[in-house]
DNA sequence: CGCTTGAACTTTAGGTCTTAAGTCTTCGAC
DNA sequence: GTCGAAGACTTAAGACCTAAAGTTCAAGCG
C-alpha cells in the first residue's frame, strides 16, 4: 500500500502458469495441477491488479491507500461520513494506522476530522468536495480499465466467472470463521 | 507482507459482494454491475487468502514474506540458489528490501548468503536444509487450505475457472506492458 | 597500466504499517 | 457524586518497505 514500486516497473520473466505448476510438481508430488494453477492464477492477478491501480491512482495525485478510504466513504453514502474505528474495520488496518492516513489525508484537503460533539469520545471523518471529485475520477479510471481486463470474457462468461468467485468467497469466509 | 495484522482477526460486518456492487451503481451510475462484481470479488479474495496464508506461514514460525522467498529458492531448482537481484525481481521487491530480507533470513537459518568467487560482484543466496524443510510444511499445509477452499467447485469447473483466470492474466499482462 | 563506465549489492533517510501503552470520555455501580 | 471499567482515538517504538546515494568489483578504452 506504499503503491506501486518503482522499481517494479515490468516484471519479465516470468515463468508461465503451466511452467509454475510443473515446476511446484517436480519439486512436491503431492499437489493437485488444476488446484494450483487456480491459486497460482489469483495470486498473480491480484498483484497485477495492484499494480495498475496504483498507476492509476498515482496519475491523479493520491494513492492506492487513499483512494481505499475515499471508497469506503463513498460506498456509505451521503453525507459520507464514518468513524476512524470503523473505517479501519472495513479497510483491514488497525487503528493508529488510520490515524496517520486521516492526518495526510486532511493536511491534502481530501477528508475534515471533527469530534462528534454529541460523544466526545468519537470522530467523524467526513469526505471533502476535493475528496469526491477526486474519487470519481479515480473510479472512472479504474471502470474503464476493469472493462478492458474483462473485454475477452464474454457476458456469459463473466457472469460464470462472478458466480465462482462468490462460491470461492463464502468458502473462505466460513473457513476463516472457524479456523 | 508484514503478514497478518492481528486487528484483522475477523473483518465481519462487511456487505455481501452483490449489496456493495450495488451501493457502487448508486454512486457511479455509470458502471457495469457484472464487470464490478468480478473485479470486487477479485480484491476481497486476494486479501482473505493474504490473511489465511499468514495465520498458516506464523504458526511455522516464519513470514508470509519469508515463504515468498523459499517458494522462489525451492522453484528454482537445485540446487536452491539465486542471486539477490533476481529474488527481488520475481518478488516485485526493491533490490534494498531484498538485502534486508536475505539478512533476517539468514540470521534464522532459512538461507546463507555468500559471494560468488568466480565474479566477486555477485551474491549467491543458498536454500538451507532448515528452510528447504520449512517450506515443505508450509507447501503442506497450502495445498491442505487450497483443496479446501476449492471444494465447493466440481473438478470441471475448476478446469474453467484456471481457464478464465489464465486468459485474464494474459490481458492484463498485455495492458502493462503498453502503458 | 590507469581511468571510466556499468553492474550488483548495501547503506541511509524517510514513510507507512503493527503492537503496545497512553489519554480522554462515557457509563454504571457503589 | 465519585470511582472503576470500557470504548475510541492517539502517541511511541519498532519492523519493513522505497528511493537514492554509496561501495565494490569487472571490463573496456586510451
Amino acid at each position: 500500500m506504499g503503491d506501486t514500486p518503482e522499481h517494479t516497473a515490468t516484471p519479465v520473466g516470468e515463468p508461465s502458469l503451466d511452467e509454475q505448476v510443473a515446476l511446484y510438481q517436480r519439486e512436491f508430488q503431492d499437489l493437485d495441477p488444476q488446484v494450483e494453477k487456480v491459486m497460482s492464477a489469483l495470486s498473480r492477478l491480484s498483484r497485477r491488479m495492484n499494480v495498475a491501480y496504483g498507476r492509476q491512482t498515482a496519475a491523479l495525485g493520491i494513492s492506492n491507500a487513499e483512494w481505499e478510504v475515499l471508497k469506503a466513504l463513498v460506498l456509505s453514502g451521503a453525507p459520507y461520513r464514518m468513524g476512524p474505528s470503523e473505517l479501519a474495520k472495513q479497510l483491514g488496518l488497525t487503528p493508529a494506522a488510520m490515524t496517520h492516513r486521516i492526518d495526510r489525508m486532511t493536511a491534502e484537503g481530501l477528508v475534515t476530522r471533527e469530534r462528534d460533539e454529541s460523544n466526545r469520545v468519537r470522530v467523524i471523518v467526513e469526505l471533502t468536495e476535493e475528496g469526491r471529485s477526486k474519487w470519481l475520477e479515480a473510479m472512472r479510471s479504474a471502470s474503464v480499465f476493469e472493462e478492458d481486463l474483462l473485454q475477452d470474457l464474454r457476458a456469459e462468461e463473466r457472469g460464470v466467472l462472478g458466480d465462482m468467485l462468490t462460491r470461492l468467497l463464502d468458502r473462505v469466509e466460513r473457513l476463516q470463521s472457524r479456523g
